[in-house]
DNA sequence: GTCGCTGCAAAGTATTTGCATAGCC
DNA sequence: GGCTATGCAAATACTTTGCAGCGAC
C-alpha cells in the first residue's frame, strides 16, 4: 500500500476546502516518524524543532481535523491521554488497560456484520475496528 | 443467560476478599436498571434517592473495582465521559464520534483470532470486542 | 478490634474555548 | 483583503488522591 506523503496531504485538505499550513504538514509527518501511537504531547516535543512556537490546543485541533477527514484515528484509552494512529491500513488494536499503551495487531477479521448492525440501528458508522485490552507485556510481567 | 442479582455480586465480591457493602449493591443495581450504558454522574444520580450521601470518588473507585472483577465494562469513548455497560453476554458496541453515546450491536463476530495475536505479542488480553464508530441516529440527523 | 471503604475537599490531568494576530487563498 | 488557523491564557471537564471517620468481618 502506498504511504501518506505530504503531497497527499495537501490534496487531501484541499479537497475538503482546507487550508494548507505548516503545522499541519509537519504534525502528520511527526505523528508518522514517531512509528508508534502517540499522545498529542508527543507529537508537539516531535514537531518542536521545526516549529518552535507550536502550541498544545493546535495540536489538538490539527489531529481533530486529521481525525474528522479520515487520515488519522483517535484512539481513547480509558487511561491516560489518547493516542493517535495515522491509518494506512485496515488493522486491529491491543490496548492496556493499566498503561494505556496502544500496539497494532496485524490481524484480519471480517467485522462488517457489526458495521451492517450499526447502519440497521439508523447511525451512520464510519469504521470498525477490533480491541483486545487486557494488560500488555510491561505492565504484566 | 441468568441475570446478575444481588446474591451474585456478595459470592463475587467475597471471592476476591472484598467487602460487601451497600454502596456496591445498590450502585451495580442502579447501573443495571438504567438499562443504558450509563456515566458515573448518571449512576450517582440514579442511586441518590437510596444512598444520599453518595459522592462521585466513591462511584468511580465502585465502577473500577467492578470492572476489574469483570462484572462491568469501561467504555471510553473519546467525547464526554467514560460509560460502564453491566457485562451479562458477549456483545459489540456502536460509539458516536460526536456525542459519545454508547449502544450495544448484538451481533456474533470472531475476535479470537485477535485475542491470539496479542496473546503471541507477550500481552495478556483479558477481552475483545468490536467497536464501530461514527454518527449516531441524533447526531446524524 | 482491625482494616478497608466511604465521604469530603482538593488536586491533577486532559482537553477545549475565547480572543487577538498571523498567514493562506 | 477576507477569513481561517494559530498561539496564548484561561477555563472546563473528568478523574484521582489524601485524609479522617465509619462500618464490615
Amino acid at each position: 500500500m502506498r504511504t501518506m506523503d505530504v503531497e497527499d496531504l495537501r490534496e487531501a485538505l484541499r479537497a475538503h476546502g482546507q487550508r494548507v499550513t505548516n503545522q499541519r504538514l509537519v504534525l502528520l509527518a511527526a505523528l508518522r516518524g514517531l512509528g508508534h501511537h502517540a499522545t498529542a504531547e508527543e507529537i508537539l516535543h516531535a514537531a518542536e524543532d521545526r516549529l518552535p512556537a507550536l502550541s498544545l490546543p493546535t495540536v489538538y485541533a490539527t489531529l481533530d481535523l486529521f481525525d474528522r477527514l479520515g487520515l488519522v484515528r483517535k484512539i481513547a484509552t480509558g487511561a491516560g491521554p489518547a493516542r493517535y494512529d495515522p491509518v494506512l491500513d485496515q488493522h486491529h488494536h491491543f490496548t492496556c488497560r493499566r498503561c494505556g499503551a496502544v500496539e497494532d495487531l496485524p490481524v484480519s477479521v471480517d467485522a462488517s456484520p457489526a458495521l451492517r448492525a450499526a447502519a440497521a440501528g439508523g447511525h451512520v458508522p464510519a469504521s470498525a475496528e477490533v480491541v483486545v485490552s487486557g494488560l500488555c507485556r510491561r505492565c504484566a510481567g
